[in-house]
DNA sequence: TGTACATCAGTGAACGCGCGTTCACTGATGTAC
DNA sequence: TGTACATCAGTGAACGCGCGTTCACTGATGTAC
């Protein structure tokens, strides 16, 4: 979709031009897919998936609707990379809270350490960017053949299955609770931030919120750890 | 909004006219705001609350879509109705799954088999109606003002806790671990449903579907009941 | 190095669609006398 | 019991909106000779 030609076409024209505003740089945009792509992700992170509108994200480039289908075979395509970026943003915001962690010791109180910093990671990212949170986990039209059959957003699921097996090789999670033990740790940190996105839970304060998640992540750890 | 008159109209009518297809009773409808609601009801059922179509409801009905207006403020005001019978309905599952269960002698055991038909029937409910589950946890464009300020599905919250609270008095849940066990109860099994439902464990079959459920219920189970 | 030409990446106007909502209205109902 | 009239609950046409998408087009780019 985005060819390294591509990319040094726009870098080639950008610098041959001076003072020009970041929006156009003449007749041929150089690198419409991407613009487009960052534009509508803007539209998601403000209003969710449904607010990636295909004719709002060319209007905010400075381009016809038109042109959009010279990148994007259809709406529904310009929603799928939408997705794919919010996934990205939110293994990262994962991995921004591992990497703030302190150097342990115990490799047990570490991988637990760890754990928690996923799941305090995760939860940030959905109460902090809740349109790009849901667009990360949309439905889409059709589904492109790629993912059907395969688990989706597999980089968090990948992140978060290490430091399980790190966990049981520290000793903390016997082997036998290991199986699944992603589903198990995942899903009660993804409810909770849809209750206190989308509904039952919204009207926790802030301190009520981190007592809740606390709360849930104590107990996942209690069960997963339990003999 | 639904008087005891107007039901006491509608039968008048209804049983005045002899094989009349209930579809409509003359100009005068005599139930149109439980009519509306039903009809906008089965929209969200097929297709989520963004399928609660106002004039599709009325079309269904058999009336204009003006009428609708003489019931409901305006099309928020239908969704909302709607997001409250799908919770309704989504209590009604998980009470009639509490009803299958056999009578046990331990109230330990007794009250654990109630907190996992809890969450079996809250996860068979959002599978098996996916388009309502999502309607009763769907964002209003503004959220009345009795919503605001408490947890809504107030009564899935208390049934939650109902059970909690007697596995305390059980001595199966230590006094230490109650506070928020609801949250910790609840979140992974409404994350489980969503990450099912809305994508990256769409592709689970439903024996794995069945392990993921039982492996999440167990994990909370253990840590909520560790000493 | 210059030029003809195929290809690529844009343009703007237009289409059909279905929505929520408003308007002025009219038929049915119920009540006061 | 009958009649005038206010009120209630419908009607149908129309509005403006914004969407995704298609069409025939044109300006820019890159390549073969």
């Amino acid at each position: 979709m985005l060819t390294a030609l591509t990319y040094a076409r726009m870098l080639t024209v950008s610098t041959s031009w001076h003072n020009e505003p970041v929006t156009r740089h003449g007749y041929h945009h150089g690198d419409l897919a991407n613009a487009l792509t960052t534009a509508a992700t803007e539209l998601a992170r403000q209003g969710g998936p449904e607010a990636v509108v295909l004719r709002a994200a060319a209007r905010q480039v400075g381009v016809s609707a038109t042109a959009a289908y010279r990148h994007f075979a259809d709406h529904n395509a310009l929603v799928l990379v939408v997705k794919h970026r919010a996934q990205d943003e939110l293994v990262e915001a994962m991995r921004a809270e591992l990497a703030r962690l302190p150097a342990a010791d115990d490799p047990g109180t570490a991988g637990l350490a760890r754990l928690r910093a996923l799941g305090a990671g995760y939860l940030r990212f959905a109460l902090t960017e809740p349109g790009l949170f849901r667009a990360a986990f949309c439905k889409l039209d059709e589904p492109p053949a790629e993912v059907r059959g395969l688990i989706d957003g597999a980089p968090a699921y990948q992140l978060l299955g290490e430091v399980l097996d790190d966990l049981v090789d520290a000793g903390v999670v016997p082997p036998a609770r290991r199986p699944l033990a992603e589903v198990a740790a995942w899903a009660p940190v993804h409810g909770l931030a849809h209750l206190i996105l989308d509904g039952p839970l919204a009207a926790l304060g802030p301190d009520e919120r981190a007592a809740a998640l606390s709360r849930t992540v104590d107990t996942i750890i209690a069960g997963l750890s339990r003999p």
